[in-house]
DNA sequence: TTCAAAAACTAATAAGCGTTAGTTTTGTAA
DNA sequence: TTACAAAACTAACGCTTATTAGTTTTTGAA
């Protein structure tokens, strides 16, 4: 029996990725050390050499995991029947229960991907950017079908996915606003402005 | 004369800050390497220490100088005269400007704060809270004078701000739209909202 | 109980880090 | 030209890093 104690259905390099994630989240891929990540996981620091290559390793599960995440979720709106409109907000609702319910993993893959290798690095950025022209789409056909207004479509896509990453600010208010709330608002937000 | 040439208005010590934004922008603090400073710089690392006491405040420096532009900013806004509205839009054109010609300082801020030591660490998230709480209360005042919908103000900020500090994906993108239109369409966009 | 594989350990390596000490070079003013 | 201070240098310290090698312990099945 090992001393890593696999969940359910977890495998014991599982249990590392994601104590992985939160260290990254926490102090950094950079100033995240191995052993570190041992202590957590109740380890000394070269057991963890046992179930994975490298620390760059852990990063790339972790990025490419969100990543693959996100785009087969696109896949399945796209898939499915829906204005424009509609598939926007699915998107849009899908990302902030992400980021709420995938913390850790979403962060690292937003923020600290540019300390991935190459090949990786080249990879995980087209990946992103193929998922940023796939909603440039969408939002390109809504205006064709009279459901946005003909603003740039880049600049909407760009606003929009930033302010959903944002919502990392939100873990320390968790308290004061439900999550229905601050799901309902923001997308209100995205879509129909603040202004009356 | 010292070979760190200063130029016109600029001590030999922001030469040396201004290389260091670029540096934590691009690798990140910790990433980043009083060698790889003092190479970009044109001298041996422990010159650079003739101007610096540490490289944490180097970090320090950066944080804090565009800490102090955007509070200052927001005090002329609310010394002036305008609705509410027109105070939100000139925040957020600002913030825009900001990022576009002050891009490494600010990304700095934005994301590398989390490596200042103790007790500027807590000095920078208590600048920043207050910073967001005067930008809650002008929404506020704002939905009293039926200006804003009422939404939950704090999630409209998180929104207006995460939206702004996304803009940092914008660089790369700089040559196919005007910063004209990115400013434009991105005001309309968090005040107005995109559907028809 | 035996035995092989899995998984833990200790010890160590080579490299890189921020920073200090001590010394030499450079620039400027008397 | 001399002298002083600013600013550069080289060398090195003490520490941390990811990772490897080699060894011992633990585990589960025969």
């Amino acid at each position: 029996m090992p001393k890593i104690k696999p969940g359910k259905n977890a495998s014991k390099k599982d249990v590392i990725v994601k104590n992985a994630a939160f260290l990254f989240k926490t102090k950094g891929y950079s100033s995240a050390s191995m052993r570190e990540l041992a202590e957590v996981v109740g380890v000394e620091a070269p057991s963890l050499y046992n179930y994975i290559g490298s620390k760059s390793e852990l990063l790339q599960a972790i990025c490419f995991k969100v990543a693959g995440v996100f785009t087969n979720y696109l896949d399945s709106i796209e898939a499915a029947a829906g204005n424009h409109i509609q598939s926007l907000e699915n998107i849009i609702r899908f990302h902030i229960r992400m980021m709420l319910n995938n913390f850790n993993e979403v962060y690292v893959a937003n923020h600290e991907w540019k300390h991935l290798k190459e090949p990786y690095l080249s990879n995980f950025l087209n990946q992103r950017r193929i998922y940023e022209k796939r909603l440039i789409d969408i939002i390109e056909q809504g205006i064709l079908t009279n459901e946005f207004k003909n603003k740039n479509p880049y600049v909407s896509v760009l606003t929009i996915l930033s302010a959903l990453r944002g919502l990392e600010f939100w873990q320390q208010h968790k308290k004061n606003i439900s999550s229905r709330v601050l799901e309902d608002d923001m997308v209100n937000h995205l879509l129909n402005g603040i202004t009356k």
